[in-house]
RNA sequence: GGCCGAGUGGCGGAAUUGGCAGACGCGGCGGAUUCAAAAUCCGCUUCCCUCGGGAGUGUCGGUUCGAGUCCGACCUCGGCUACCA
């Protein structure tokens, strides 16, 4: 492998030869993807480290400068690790399930795979001008049949396991678009595009029984090494929250199931509230309010979630009925209200309106009254949240609010009117939808017919039947249409794919009828595995071997954005624990340490947008400066994480430092090798100590300003070989088409991958002599040349001989001597 | 409303975690080179000032010999979330 050698320019040896990215870059990918410098390696050493990036959604639009930015920090990681002789898993893939390419389908009649095959081949080209390491032949593609069979398969392992059901659910269907909308697409009870009108519809869906984690996903966060802000968020989505059940009669009828977390303000329960969708609401309601009931539930029930929610007003009627509060008897109206929620706990509250908000606002709204019960310190008007001690509570009064929990609860449970219990806001996770270009379901259903359902004879579909097919029949492929039009069919687009979806089979030595599923699957199913295929890609027995899971669980480093921080994280961590359980996967925990990078903004300091057109396309600014420019630029801007704005003018100082990475090297090659002194030999070893450990704490920016300085030295001391040699190894994972060309220009083969990590001697990363400043009463007012190891004394000799120091001396008398050895010498004078 | 994060030069950002505030880069100014320009290189660049110094990290207060860093109160901006009983 020697063909390939440092760039020959015409003007080679004269003062017109450069840096020339747009020469070395094309050489050195087209060198790597012939040398294959970048496999993961078969027999992985002890050492082993998984990178992971968060793979993209193909987009028609391309890589926008985002991508590069966290794209370019494990490639910095994976880069610098190999040369360090670890064994690095860095891959890369393609979440290309999708509605953008069903949408484009539906507006042009392109196949939306043809539109994801295109996409992704763009994708790849813009990756690979980049020249991040991945190893292309563990490339993952969430819609290529031989990965989708495995995603079909977990679902049979969540099916079989009790985990997904099919259930009614109430969605925002819209008829004229035949489709069901997310509630951030209704507004106003009409549908976002088109303003067509929505109506609230219980159809069935999939749903996977994600709440049966619920408490496993909330400890999980204990042992992870992820931001803190992200800790909380899937924390708070979970929102495990601890109270109590309790019962309330209801004369002749029956009683009322309530959830609170304040069982101990039961003495202040002035009301009751039923979710209007409660299905005690027709019985509690008297006559003389049933028409006003029936006027709310209605106008209720037609609002999305998100209306509801808009409004704080706090509406609501009175049923007329009562209700008995357990612990003193006492009669409370019943009344409904939307503020109440028939998803969460009971779809009952109890309303204490001297201690919830919510229920403070209703009953001063509606005139009813309130009874303190925890004496706290609120002022006048308005409610006390916090805890204290109770008061007009019976036999408790006196006790802390922790003590009333526990002893009402107690009671309560001994009277058979109550139990502890424990709420989650996490709710089952609806996983169909009624899409074309989605994973379908690997299952069906028995059809009773008397003809031929595909020709629409009468039939039934029994889904109340399900069957899995079986797994050796998977994947199951999507039909071809060429219509992706949504239907009226709340079935979704693929019910019109008759022949798909209706097939006949031996039962019993008879011809049965039976007709597939024909929701798919959402987008997120295809992500919440990929890392565990990225580790066996091409394996036919299993999602992936025993042995490679072993060998790469869990992810090392997993960088991706924080919009991802609560659903993406946790769907993967539930298929994870369900796989666990099951024996498939060895870790309990899919990913150690997780970083969210910073969004980058355009140049006018807000989110790039084509509206504002203020969009940077990497394609062009690599055709200006090149990819390693870009990728060092991304790095230089600031912290990984930090929100940042973009500025071009900065590129060409980066640039400018890589030309002069690129100079010293030629010097090296034309012969200039300077004396490698002992001044540069120690500012290399603090920079090779100072990069190192930069990398290691993602600090890409200030790893990137240390090398600049040492360049800047190379240059003038120049350019001694050893010291060249030092800054092509520290450069090649920020900069590596230009490492390369620099390992080639100083006459080694390559790839510098291979050239190992350069090591800091602890010996030279320490100075004989420091400067310290002497403070007088904390203003500096000298800086002393001191020996590294000086006493106290010896500073303070020296400083008596500053004419300044001395001056200060003589005008009061010394009180204190601070000295802290390297740092500081601080004199307190009076 | 709640939670999280951040406020440092004209701008992006550094600061060994309590020890010389402003590294590095952009921009600006001055100079070299050039017939000229581009490119390149060198120097200066927090503010005020009487050239000795003075002030300075959102505001006010505190701890300390010493605070950008720690503590308390507040202000501003950004992100997420939002009636979950």
């Amino acid at each position: 492998m020697t063909d390939i050698q440092a760039s020959e320019t015409p003007n080679e040896g004269t003062d017109e030869e450069r840096y020339d990215p747009a020469t070395i870059e094309p050489k050195w990918q087209a060198y790597w993807e012939k040398a294959q410098t970048f496999l993961t390696p078969e027999k992985p050493g002890e050492d082993r480290y998984y990178v992971l990036d968060m793979f993209p959604y193909p987009s028609g639009a391309g890589l926008h400068v985002g991508h590069p930015e966290s794209y370019t920090a494990t490639d910095i990681l994976a880069r610098s690790k190999r040369a360090k002789g670890t064994s690095v898993l860095h891959p890369m893939g393609w979440d290309a399930f999708g509605l953008p390419a069903e949408q484009h389908a539906i507006k042009t009649g392109t196949h939306p795979r043809d539109t994801t095959v295109a996409n992704i081949n763009n994708f790849r080209r813009q990756l690979k001008a980049l020249g991040f390491s991945y190893d292309w032949t563990r490339e993952v593609d969430t819609t290529d049949p031989a990965y989708v069979r495995w995603t079909q398969w977990i679902f049979l392992q969540l099916f079989h396991a009790g985990l997904a059901y099919q259930d009614e659910v109430s969605v925002n269907w819209c008829a004229a678009l035949g489709t069901v909308l997310a509630n951030e697409e209704v507004i106003d009870g009409k549908s976002e595009r088109g303003g067509h009108p929505v109506e609230r519809l219980p159809l069935r869906q999939w749903m996977l029984r994600i709440t049966k984690y619920a408490d496993r996903l909330l400890a999980g966060l204990e042992g992870v090494d992820w931001p803190n802000s992200t800790r909380i968020m899937q924390g708070e989505w979970i929102g495990r929250s601890e109270g109590a059940e309790v019962t309330f009669e209801v004369k002749g009828q029956k009683p009322i199931e309530v959830f609170t977390t304040r069982p101990d303000t039961l003495f202040g329960a002035t009301f009751m509230v039923l979710a209007p969708e409660h299905p005690l609401v027709a019985e509690v309601t008297t006559e003389a309010q049933r028409e006003a009931v029936e006027a709310y539930v209605a106008k209720a029930k037609n609002k999305s979630d998100r209306d509801r929610q808009q409004s704080k007003e706090k509406t609501g009627v009175f049923t007329g009925g009562h209700a008995i509060n357990p612990v003193n008897g006492a009669e409370v109206p019943i009344w409904i209200a939307d503020y109440v929620l028939m998803g969460y706990g009971t779809g009952a509250i109890m309303a204490v309106p001297a201690h919830d908000t919510r229920d403070f606002e209703f009953a001063t709204a509606h005139g009813i009254p309130v009874i303190e019960v925890v004496k706290g310190d609120a002022p006048e008007g308005e409610c006390f949240t916090g805890h204290g001690v109770a008061m007009n509570s019976g036999k408790y009064d006196g006790m802390t609010t922790a003590d009333v929990k526990a002893a009402i609860t107690k009671d309560l449970e001994a009277d058979g009117k109550g139990k502890a219990r424990v709420e989650y806001k996490l709710r089952d996770w609806v996983f169909s939808r009624q899409r074309y270009w989605g994973e379908p379901f690997p299952i069906y259903f028995p059809v009773t017919c008397d003809g031929d359902p595909r020709k629409d004879d009468e039939h039934t579909i029994h889904y109340d039947q399900p069957i899995a097919v079986d797994e050796s029949e998977l994947p199951v492929r999507l039909p071809e249409l060429d219509d992706f039009q949504p239907g009226d069919d709340p079935a979704g687009v693929l019910a019109r794919a008759k022949d798909w979806r209706f097939f006949q089979k031996d039962v019993e030595g008879e011809k049965r009828w039976f007709a597939r599923e024909t929701n798919t699957m959402p987008q997120w199913a295809g992500s919440c595995w990929y890392y565990l295929r990225y580790c066996d890609p091409h394996n036919e027995e299993a999602l992936a071997s025993k042995e490679a899971l072993e060998t790469w669980l869990p992810v090392d480093i997993y960088i991706g954005g924080a919009e991802h921080a609560v659903l993406h994280l946790l769907y993967a961590r539930f298929w994870h624990m369900v796989l666990y359980d099951q024996g498939h996967v060895p870790t309990p925990e899919p990913f150690g340490k997780l970083v969210h990078q910073g969004m980058i903004l355009g140049e006018d300091g807000v989110k790039m947008s084509k509206a504002r057109g203020n969009v940077i396309n990497p394609d062009d600014v690599i055709a200006a400066h090149g990819a390693d420019s870009l990728r060092c630029y991304e790095m230089f801007m600031g912290p990984l994480e930090a929100t940042k704005p973009w500025n071009t003018d900065a590129i060409g100082g980066v640039r400018k430092w890589l030309d002069r990475c690129w100079k010293v090297a030629r010097m090296v090659r034309d012969g200039s090798d300077g004396a490698y002194d002992e001044a540069t030999k120690k500012s290399v070893h603090k920079t090779i100590a100072k990069v190192t450990s930069d990398i290691d704490e993602l600090k890409f920016n200030t790893a990137i300003s240390a090398m600049m300085v040492l360049s800047k030295e190379l240059e003038k001391a120049g350019a001694p070989r050893e010291g060249v040699e030092a800054l092509a190894k520290l450069v090649h994972p920020f900069a590596p088409h230009l490492g390369e060309e620099m390992w080639a220009m100083l006459g080694h083969e390559p790839s510098i991958q291979n050239a190992g990590w350069p090591e800091a001697d602890p010996k030279l990363l320490v100075d004989d002599t420091v400067e310290i400043p002497v403070q007088v009463n904390g203003k500096k007012r000298a800086v002393l040349e001191l020996a590294a190891d000086a006493t106290e004394d010896q500073a303070m000799e020296a400083a008596k001989q500053d004419p300044k120091i001395a001056e200060a001396l003589g005008e009061g008398t010394l009180r204190k001597v601070i000295f802290v050895p390297k740092r500081i010498l601080n004199l307190i004078i009076k």
